[in-house]
DNA sequence: TTGAAAGCGGTACCAT
DNA sequence: ATGGTACCGCTTTCAA
């Protein structure tokens, strides 16, 4: 009960109304002229004095109260997905939190690690915001969807396999990566080609449909494919090693180059010449692939701009039901270098 | 097949006073029950009524409101660093905020690239967060740190090579990684020791304690230190190798295993042999490593577990003048393999 | 067991 | 050119 304030521990946080007493001025004029409102016109001799008042206090509003009272955030939520991602990734992203930022949103990365998908949609729902971009998991359900447009998210993007009701999808075709990887190996005459799963959680989202785009790819020219699980150890990739003559494949795509250089460096310990007895290919092309010996073939992936996705982001808040094109966020391109 | 509802459009958002009036009952009695507040009794057919009319109406509080009537909204804010992350950290950082979730806070990242350091305390400020966790670049100010005090946070914990004042330090002293691999050098007999400091900026904050750490390590045994700019670029590497032979290095602590392997690359490829020539050393023991040839000579990293981070926040969110022991993060260990 | 009402910090309309 | 004031959605006494 009896507690002797430190005088700077307890201090309670200003207020808008402790400024405008300190200037001797309503809340209103305050509020005027910390937003610098167009409407009225305030004196300059009170702005100054407004403004001299709210520096001396260290004076910062308090968004939840201006959100509550203007009824939205301008708050785009993008949930932290568990995925370790990439250089590639983290680039893109940088790009779309700045140029969101020039479009006057606050941008805010929720974490979400661990949570089923209703409950984290529910979580979101609670701070208002008025976009939700999902890129990675948890992924959400078309329930989830429904809750954060009820709770006035006028967008809700999500990066689908296939398509969420009610949410604007964004494509990102990994499936193009599997038949880029699958063509360049069929054109150079490979005719019994392995593909790469790996076995850590998480990366289905990518695995599968990088499987299904080199199925696609060789479908009809008599080549077959062959699944290859494998994990990110040296002892998985030994093991895979050890059987590998009994697969009789003469090309790998690998998944992407980390993959590919964890299973090259096994074959080659165990005496199998890359390319000339077995092909391989990667994805993503790291500065690593370029440094490997032979120099590793891979499939590059370009996303599209941070800024492109931010503009996109901006036009469905402004509009939410307007025409739901459908966006394609990456491109990907074979680079052929020495290992296929 | 699906259908877009496009009356949802405009519907207001459901409110607790909503669910009252479909419920027939009062906004305090809705509140009582969807907080499971103890303190009151309610009977048991009213509990249902107050649920089902908040499941019909998908209802969702209102976060802002709530913690502007509470007066705290247990946030712990996460400045996202613009600073590209490896796996080690992706791994801490994923434990960190799945402890503090457990802990009852939400955990939010805002994205703060490209602000002065004083504009974004101020953002942070803004949304009221009972604590902030700056691990990266900007790099909170005095000023910062006051300000954000005085809006509320409880605690204001920084990751700085040097204290900031009113923030608790979190030491993650990465001198100790430059004198584990001083050490070993020295150790194995080398005598002119190149350390290379990477261009690309935004990694000061770690290769110049790393650089000072070898300083240390060698001091007044008769060895010197020469820092080697490189940018992760193999144009960069190959003009370093090119004059190598000039600057009569006997070994390189290369930042991490990934420039190390962008100079060991470079090197062999100028035909200087590694480790007999020049024995290289990285640092982060990347898998990477063990799969080069020779296999890398690297510098373990063990970052503390998130879980002991979100007790500390937790403790100094609940006694914010308390003793602030100094905590370190992280604990380097040398790993020996070939190219040393 | 439940309801009425007073705020939390800001904003914006309507007076003055 | 300013001030008074009614909200925004929610929690929490206090009364009934």
């Amino acid at each position: 009960m009896s507690q002797i304030p430190q005088a700077s521990a307890e201090r309670p946080v200003p207020t808008s109304a402790d400024v405008a007493r300190l200037a001797g001025v309503s809340r209103a004029t305050v509020s005027y002229v910390l937003n610098g409102t167009s409407a009225v016109r305030i004196s300059e001799a009170t702005r100054l004095r407004v403004r001299e008042a709210a520096d001396e206090l260290g004076y910062v509003p308090h968004a939840a109260a201006r959100s509550l009272r203007s009824g939205s955030s301008r708050m785009v939520l993008l949930p932290a997905s568990a995925v370790p991602v990439g250089p590639l990734y983290s680039k893109f992203f940088n790009e779309f939190q700045w140029a969101l930022r020039h479009l006057d949103y606050t941008v805010v990365q929720y974490g979400s690690l661990g949570l089923a998908p209703d409950e984290a949609a529910r979580a979101w729902a609670e701070l208002r915001p008025v976009a939700v971009v999902a890129l990675g998991a948890p992924q959400l359900t078309a329930a989830g969807t429904q809750l954060l447009r009820r709770s006035g998210a006028k967008a809700v993007i999500t990066l689908a396999p296939q398509p969420v009701a009610g949410a604007h999808a964004l494509a990102m075709d990994h499936s193009q990566v599997g038949r880029c990887a699958g063509s360049h190996l069929l054109e150079r005459g490979h005719r019994r080609i392995g593909v790469v799963v790996p076995q850590e959680p998480g990366l289905e989202m990518f695995s599968e449909p990088r499987l299904a785009g080199v199925r696609a790819a060789v479908e009809g020219s008599g080549a077959t494919v062959v699944p290859l699980e494998l994990a990110y150890e040296e002892e998985s990739a030994a093991a895979l090693a050890g059987r590998w003559r009994t697969l009789g494949l003469d090309a790998v795509f690998a998944y992407n180059d980390e993959y590919a250089m964890l299973l090259m460096r096994a074959l080659q310990d165990v005496g199998i010449d890359v390319p000339g007895e077995c092909a391989v290919m990667g994805a993503d092309d790291l500065m690593l692939g370029r440094l490997l010996r032979p120099r590793l073939s891979t499939v590059q992936l370009d996303m599209a701009t941070g800024q492109h996705l931010a503009e996109f982001v901006d036009r469905v808040v402004r509009d939410p039901d307007g025409a739901s094109e459908r966006h394609d966020l990456m491109v990907a391109r074979t680079v052929h270098r020495e290992s296929t």
